[in-house]
DNA sequence: CATTGAATTTAGAACGTTCAAAATTTAACA
DNA sequence: TGTTAAATTTTGAACGTTCTAAATTCAATG
């Protein structure tokens, strides 16, 4: 029986079916209905019926945690996310978790919050609670030895979108250098010669790789590269605005900028229009990452698209990997970025 | 001892330590162990001493799950948020987070991207891995006797954002009706007297309250109510600025244009500019949510703020009490929404 | 109708923790 | 020093599952 009366209330009060509520009420043991739970082919049809019959007359759900820890794994990913407010991010979450689903996985998404403090309180949490794996997007001034410590800590590890440079560490995230290269070399042949890069923090190795990118697609077409043309600066549209706007006074001016993001490229679009010249004719702008603003604006934002989900897919799929093997290290995977071409470089 | 060895790759393995192996290292019991991480005072001081060097030493992680297996209770709650990507959820999101986390409570975020099958999906994952109580913002379509269904499974359930009608239901949102209203009447006195409202999908029980909270607002001044100024749009900037361009349009236009959301209040300024108007001047405009973008724009957007993360405190507080005192029923809390007022109305 | 092997089912221990109750040690006092 | 109470520690069972190995049932065969 799984009634039962609380003292206190009066009121009747069902404790949640177990396994053995189910046996006994289909007239068989525990193990079978294990087995039946665990859609075991040794058990005889009819049993499987009468068990399954039990199972939905007393409403009873199955127990996870009791199971994972008998058995001594769980099915349980930690996802350790720095930015959700950012749409990138919540791009790449989607991907990660409908590979993570697909495989019987549940993700368990974490929010960090770019705090340092939190990313720490989360993985212990998350190590508490016995995940299987994680994948992390570390924050800022996350130290270089956590890859390590995961090893000691036996828990498969995938950094996503920034990385710790630990040479042993997973590494899942786009191809900056390319995608960067991609865009510019599309400004070059359309004819542009005097060409600026905004945006983006000196710190973050994602931008050294774009700017680099930048440096050499120029070098490779015999193009001067000018420092005093490359301005950083924070990853929003305002920052990239006031850049531009700086930028577009001097003279001779670029005729073409690359942006380190859309955020950034719109604000540039910004103070193009506003410094009389028109966007793509008189300079052209191009951004990364393909939010969905960029199709929306007008004129179009000709930008590098990073595919995010993909990127969370391909992040899940190394994780698996790495439980199954957990020996394995130092795996890297960029993802290919593409040029989305629309009207703000003056192609069409 | 924890270190073993594995027959295939002959690596020297370290077991996850547990409370038995801190326990013959420091020379005491289990119990004695138990009793010191739960921070008991009945431990003596140096034996305590001798049990955390001993935890230290081998590294030991809790093992939440073997806890509340026994206690019969999880610290863990569930998140299910519809729509990840909007940044007003993820602020809610980070309230939810602050308050759980300070009564040792973890949030276990989850996205169901708007679909009622993931929703399904994950809301029996959470009942398996056996959640103290759930916070849903659920997605549209969800069927009103979810409330109750939660109850018979015996779990605490708070809904945000959007109610389902039962009248059991325990929920956190805005007061959409007053906020509406507070909107409405600080255009009215301003001196408009042509006021129109336009946004949000008929079926959303919030879009009613903020479209009577309009209406209200010009009945309470004696102004007429226009059915065919009240259009209904998705919450987007798009959408928004296609309305806008059909009402302005007509004639007589509008000279205030109530929205529904920031979104569409940003694409309602966009079609006032492009129809030869000066937002503000000839036509003002207010927003609802005070996303960041009302901020930065141009003319600032007069908006109704209704501090997300408040929200999110308040419906982790809710789901604390629920789940001290599960027969607790039909709560509902609305927080008080302010106006920002900028320059969008013509005020300053 | 035994016998055999396959098919199906089961008992008991185990996973890592905490609870209740009991056992032991320590301190205080006459 | 013995007695008592308080302080501290421990034992064994329990939480809901699954594993291993063994037990039972079944069907087919000679």
């Amino acid at each position: 029986m799984t009634t039962e009366t609380t003292e206190e209330t009066g009121a009747v009060t069902r404790r949640k079916a177990t396994i053995i509520d189910i046996a006994d009420h289909a007239g068989v043991s525990r193990s079978t209905v294990s087995l039946v739970l665990r859609g075991s082919p040794l058990v005889k049809a009819e049993t499987r019926q009468r068990v399954l019959a039990a199972i939905e007359e007393l409403g009873y759900v199955y127990h996870r945690a009791a199971a994972n820890l008998r058995q001594q794994h769980s099915q349980v990913v930690g996802l350790v996310i720095n930015e959700l407010t950012n749409p990138f991010f919540t791009e790449v979450t989607v991907g990660l978790e409908a590979a993570l689903s697909e495989r019987q996985y549940l993700p368990f998404l974490t929010h960090t919050d770019e705090s340092l403090e939190r990313q720490e309180r989360l993985l212990t949490a998350l190590r508490e609670y016995d995940v299987a794996g994680v994948v992390l997007c570390p924050v800022l001034g996350t130290g270089a030895e956590l890859p390590a410590q995961f090893r000691r800590w036996q828990v498969p590890l995938v950094l996503v979108m920034r990385h710790l440079g630990d040479p042993l560490e997973n590494y899942v995230g786009t191809d900056d250098y390319h995608g960067s290269r991609l865009a510019t070399e599309h400004l070059i042949g359309l004819g542009h010669q005097r060409l600026a890069y905004i945006g983006g923090v000196q710190a973050l190795g994602v931008r050294q790789e774009r700017v680099n990118g930048f440096r050499d697609a120029l070098a490779t077409h015999g193009l001067d590269y000018r420092p005093d043309w490359v301005l950083a600066c924070s990853p929003t549209r305002l920052a990239g605005r006031n850049a531009a706007q700086e930028l577009l006074g001097r003279s001779p001016a670029p005729t073409a900028i690359v942006c380190f993001n859309d955020a950034v490229a719109l604000g540039v679009m910004h103070a193009v229009a506003q410094s009389g010249r028109s966007v793509g004719r008189d300079c052209a702008v191009v951004g990364f990452d393909n939010i969905a603003d960029a199709a929306l604006v007008s004129p179009g934002l000709t930008t590098v698209s990073i595919e995010p989900q993909r990127i969370g897919r391909v992040a899940a799929q190394l994780l698996l990997e790495l439980i199954r093997h957990p020996e394995q290290t130092g795996r890297t995977v960029l993802v290919p970025p593409q040029l989305v071409i629309r009207q703000s470089c003056g192609a069409h």
